[in-house]
DNA sequence: TCCTTATTTAGAATTATTCCAAATCTTGAC
DNA sequence: GTCAAGATTTGGAATAATTCTAAATAAGGA
């Protein structure tokens, strides 16, 4: 799930240029937040990166990764992901890929889509932008401890 | 979108049962909270189930509703669903089905799946509980406004 | 009926997110 | 480089959604 270093560093570079194409200035607290969600691919809620984001920018507020995680989103740059009651989660991985998520430990992790939507029925006159797929369940680790 | 009313009068009858199945007693609050997900299928928010609730029985309290909620989605009655930031939605169609959601109006439907999720990737040693699937778009009277 | 235990209730507490207004930064024009 | 306009950041207050608490009540079995 981990993609190679040089299209890392093109991700970071593009940063600027995907911001301004959004109509968003470049700042450097969306670089640290967005090199939060490249650094662990976790899924961290917004209170978590900004956690992380403190240990780089100790003067961060909890109110900028809010709002630097809702730009990232609008560009394009990262995903917002609702898998259960409680904080959302984001996910800088833009492929096409449904999310499995542990019921019991709460790890998420990506698993790209051999084909995507092309199966989903089509209501009439309905204007499809994305799919969201999540499966429930238990990781490994959690369904063996059972 | 609606069942027969043989089918639905069934549904009423079994909830006792299906609430001593789960571990849990029948109450009148559960029954009242059961009946407002029959009655109105739209996938209301807990405040809205507690709004409707409150029409046949004005006393019953906020955390009740809550309560009989979890209970239902507990003993599978009840699927609660996480479409987007803010409250979670309940659905009383136990069928396998995605949703289809309006980020404009915030409208909700069912479809039912062709296929459940056999064309999904299997991750080694996951133990799949259920699929959550959702479309993201315009619905059709929004996608017109546009 | 009586007892045990689950459930309900109102309100307080907690969690997650958004709003606010003042201070600061980014960008483009000069 | 300087300056102005507007976007962004900040800390804290406000709001929304849900969960917790402890006392009162109701359900179901003996
Ligand atoms: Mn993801
Ligand atoms: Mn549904
Ligand atoms: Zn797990
Ligand atoms: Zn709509």
């Amino acid at each position: 799930m981990r993609m190679n270093p040089a299209a890392e560093n093109n991700d970071r570079q593009q940063l600027g240029e995907r911001l301004n194409a959004g109509g968003f200035r470049f700042t450097s607290q969306r670089r640290c937040v967005y090199d939060v969600l490249l650094n662990k691919r976790d899924h961290p809620t917004a209170d978590e990166v900004f956690m992380r984001a403190k240990k780089g920018m100790p003067e961060i507020s909890h109110a900028t990764v809010y709002n630097c995680l809702d730009a990232l989103v609008e560009c394009g740059l990262a995903r917002q992901v609702h898998l259960q009651r409680g904080a959302a989660r984001f996910c800088p991985n833009m492929e096409e890929h449904c999310h499995y998520y542990c019921d019991a430990c709460g790890e998420v992790f990506d698993v790209t889509l051999p084909a995507d939507g092309a199966m989903m029925p089509k209501p009439r006159g309905f204007k499809v932008d994305h799919y969201d797929i999540a499966v429930h369940g238990l990781c490994a680790a959690c369904a063996k401890k059972k």
